[in-house]
DNA sequence: CCTACCGATCGGTAGG
DNA sequence: CCTACCGATCGGTAGG
């Protein structure tokens, strides 16, 4: 009885961060409610902080979840593939996947609602954002020891994920390039 | 007299206006108050809506007025560059200044504070980020006729106008790399 | 999880 | 521009 309770609430939770998470998106979290989250699931405002101790607690795990779905996903997207050029096009996709893709809500949040977060969740935060980049500087060293990359893998680093985040801002699933075609223009204009 | 009180009258305004765009810029629009931004002038919260009739009036002043600016700066930047390739680097070099030197906050407002914007004010916003586009159009075609860029013009455009405000995110004056050389940097990158 | 509520804060106004 | 204020809303709590 106990245990199915526990459920119940872990599927009650996951609800309220993937509704938060649209929201947080859409709206931004300073101009999502309380009100707003516990309306999109069917519950009352008050219900909400007996799954989470205040707001900003749902826009950490929002982003906490979020970053560890984006390792997992970057992981796999890495299994069996060798060369350092196909490694990039593969750490592209699995990113802008992750963006883009319709339910991936947690990494425009987490680019965007940066600020509304407390410093000792930034701490958190920070700590696995490391551990994303990790992939990616390693990729890129490998490019840059290749001689395929002209300046250095910081700067590149920096560059991809401004080239590749700001798609957010102007994808439309609706036109002709599809997400991994971002990702092959990209890699062209990157590697040489 | 009257010409007098209009005059501080503008000044006024103005130092509201530089006042609101560095709260947007480092709280966000929504965590400014409206007694935060004339406590920084050393007004009382009432006398803000002798100057404008709403808040949101301010945040669209703060746009208008940066993107105005950087239209201004854009023009002088390209007096008397004559190839495509150097065209390029003085579009970078001013708009990275728009965005990242000291008392320039409206470009990162422009950026991150979009949804705060209504409709109505939205549509004002994008005629004149159309014309601030059309240079960079112009110029990157000219490179695609020279066969320099690899990619499309609007795809190159996008990407680079991400690296670019990406920069926003990780630039630090303190460090080697100067404004100028980000944009070195970036016409390596993306003009062979 | 709900009900009922509160204290704080916020954008904005009236009248001078 | 200030004073004095208001109506609405918001995050959060107590008690069940």
């Amino acid at each position: 009885m106990a245990k199915v309770k526990t459920h119940e609430e872990a599927n009650r939770r996951t609800d309220l961060v993937r509704a938060a998470a649209r929201l947080f998106r859409e709206k931004g979290f300073e101009r999502t409610t309380v009100r707003d989250i516990a309306n999109a699931v069917g519950m009352q405002s008050g219900s909400i902080f007996y799954y989470f101790k205040s707001k900003e607690e749902i826009l950490l795990v929002v982003m906490e979840e979020g970053l560890l779905l984006a390792l997992q996903d970057q992981e796999t997207a890495l299994q069996g593939v060798n060369t350092a050029r196909e490694k990039l096009r593969a750490l592209m996709r699995a990113h802008l996947k992750t963006l883009l893709e319709r339910g991936s809500d947690f990494i425009p949040v987490l680019l965007y609602e940066w600020k509304s977060l407390s410093e000792e969740s930034q701490a958190r935060i920070v700590n696995l954002r490391d551990r994303y980049e990790q992939s990616w500087n390693e990729t890129l060293q490998a490019l840059k020891d290749e001689g395929a990359i002209p300046t250095s893998v910081r700067i590149t680093r920096l560059f991809v994920f401004g080239a590749l985040n700001w798609t957010a801002q102007w994808y439309d699933p609706n036109l002709r390039l599809d997400i991994d075609g971002v990702a092959d223009r990209a890699l062209e204009l990157f590697v040489r």
